[in-house]
DNA sequence: CGGTTGTTTGAACTGATTCAATCTGTGTGG
DNA sequence: CCACACAGATTGAATCAGTTCAAACAACCG
C-alpha cells in the first residue's frame, strides 16, 4: 500500500506570522521580512544543497518539510534534523558539512546571510530570539541522540511520530496526521533499515496504537503511544 | 585492569587564552574574563547539575571534561555532548532538559547569564564569536547522530577516540592519549553497553590499532583507525 | 586489609539487518 | 482508457551484532 506524498498540500506560512507566532515582535519580524529573497520549490528526495558546499544564505521553510542529512563513510545516510513550515535553517560560516533536501515538496525562501547578519547585529532582541530557536534545535538534537542511542526500534519510530505531530500540530493534539515520511526516511531519521520500520509500523498497528489509511495515520491510543515512546514534549518548549 | 582517572591532571586553561586561541580578540576576551564568577571543582560521575532545573548561568571548563546527559524513560542514560577544557556551556532560558556531570575531576568557572547576556548584547563581534561556537557544537551533535545511527559499535568507539584526540589535541596529532573515559561512559556516549565497549576495545587492540597501558591508549595505526571510524575531522572546523 | 569501582570473560538470547522476492498504488505515454 | 514503468511497501528466511545476566578479576583508596 503506497500513497503519494506529492499532493500533500501543506498550508503555506507567512514569514511574519510564523515569527510573531514564535514570540517575535511584529516590528522585528517585518524587518526580517524586508530582506530581499527569492522563493523556490524544493522537490522531495532530490539534491537541493549538497554537503561540503559553502552556504552564506538563510532559508525559511514556507511550506513542507526540509531535512539536514549527513552520509557516513560507507554511504549510509542519516537525517540529523528536520525543519517544518515556519522554521529556518540559519547560515553557516564556511562550508556546511550537511546536505539539505526536501522531505516532501516544499516552498523555501532564500535570503543572503549578509543581510540577515546585518539586521541581527543591529537588534539585540532579534539576536535573543534567534538564540532561542537555536536552543530549541539543540534540545531536539539531544532528544534525537537519546532516541538513536537508547531506545529500541519501536520506541524510536513512535517517538518520531509523536514529535512530528507536536511540531506540525496546530495546537490541539490531533488524533490523525498525514504521514509526510516514506518508510525509508523514517529509517534515515531513526537509524534503522526501511524493512524494519515497516515491521515496526505494522506492529504498532497490530497493537492498536495507530491505524494506517493510505498516507494517513490515525492515532488510536495516545497515552500508550507516548508511554511506549517515552515522549516528554517539554524539550520542544 | 582498572586505572584511576582521579589523578588525571589536565592542565588548567586560562579563560582569556582559551578564547583568544579560539579566535576572539583579546580585548573582548578580557571583557568576558571580567564577569564576576566563582570557581568550583566538579567530581566525576556525581550529580552536578540535574535535568529539569533552571540554569541562568554560564559555565566555562577550566580543566577536565564535562558532559551533558539525558535519561530515557527506562532510566537508560545517554551522554549528548562533551565540553573539554577551554569550552563553555551556555545558559539556557528556562529549565534545561539535560543534566551536567564531570567525566573526570574538573574545574569550572560559573558566571551569571545576566552578565553574560549584557556583554554579548553590547558587542556584536562577541555575538558572532559565540555564534561560531554554537555552530561547531551543532556540527558535533550531528556527527554524533551519524555515529549512533549509522555506524557499527567498533566504528562508534573508534570515532569517539579520534574525536577526543582531536579535541584535546595540542595541535600535533599525537600517538598517545590518557583515556579520560570509563568504559561505561564510552557506552553512554556511543549508545551501547559497557560490556560491548570492553569487547570492542579488546578487538581494536587485537587488530593492532591501539594498545592499552593502564589508562593510557597508544595509537598504533592512525590511518586504519580513522578509516575504520570514517573520521573526517572537518566538522570540528 | 576490606570496600568500592571499574574491567574482563562466557553463555544464552534477541532485536535488527540483510538479501531477495512479491505486491500495490501512482503517474505516464500510447 | 489501458499497459507499463517506477517508487515505495510488505513479507520470509537466514544471519549476526549487540544485549543481558552472571561471575570473576584487578586496581585503587582509606
Amino acid at each position: 500500500m503506497q500513497a503519494s506524498r506529492r499532493s500533500a498540500t501543506a498550508p503555506a506560512v507567512s514569514l511574519v506570522d510564523a515569527l510573531t507566532a514564535a514570540g517575535l515582535e511584529r516590528r522585528l519580524a517585518s524587518l526580517l521580512d524586508d530582506i530581499p529573497h527569492t522563493a523556490v520549490a524544493v522537490d522531495p528526495r532530490r539534491p537541493f544543497r549538497v554537503p561540503g558546499a559553502p552556504r552564506r544564505e538563510i532559508l525559511f521553510v514556507r511550506s513542507g518539510i526540509l531535512c539536514k542529512y549527513k552520509t557516513d563513510g560507507g554511504g549510509r545516510r542519516q537525517i540529523v534534523a528536520l525543519r517544518f513550515a515556519g522554521e529556518a535553517i540559519l547560515p553557516s560560516q564556511g562550508p556546511a558539512d550537511f546536505g539539505i533536501q526536501g522531505i516532501v515538496r516544499s516552498e523555501v525562501l532564500i535570503g543572503s546571510a549578509k543581510d540577515f547578519d546585518r539586521i541581527v547585529d543591529a537588534h539585540p532582541e532579534l539576536g535573543r530570539f534567534v538564540w532561542k530557536q537555536i536552543l530549541r534545535n539543540e534540545a531536539i538534537s539531544y532528544e534525537w541522540l537519546v532516541n538513536c542511542g537508547r531506545r529500541d526500534s519501536t520506541a524510536r519510530v513512535a517517538h518520531l511520530l509523536c514529535e512530528t505531530v507536536a511540531r506540525t500540530g496546530n495546537g490541539a493534539e490531533r488524533d490523525r496526521m498525514i504521514n509526510p515520511f516514506t518508510q525509508q526516511q523514517i529509517a534515515d531519521i531513526t537509524g534503522q533499515t526501511s524493512v524494519n520500520v515497516n515491521r515496526v509500523l505494522a506492529d504498532l498497528q497490530r497493537q492498536g496504537l495507530i491505524e494506517r489509511r493510505g498516507r494517513e495515520i490515525l492515532f488510536r491510543d495516545w497515552p500508550e503511544l507516548r508511554r511506549l515512546a517515552s515522549f516528554q514534549p517539554n524539550y520542544l518548549r
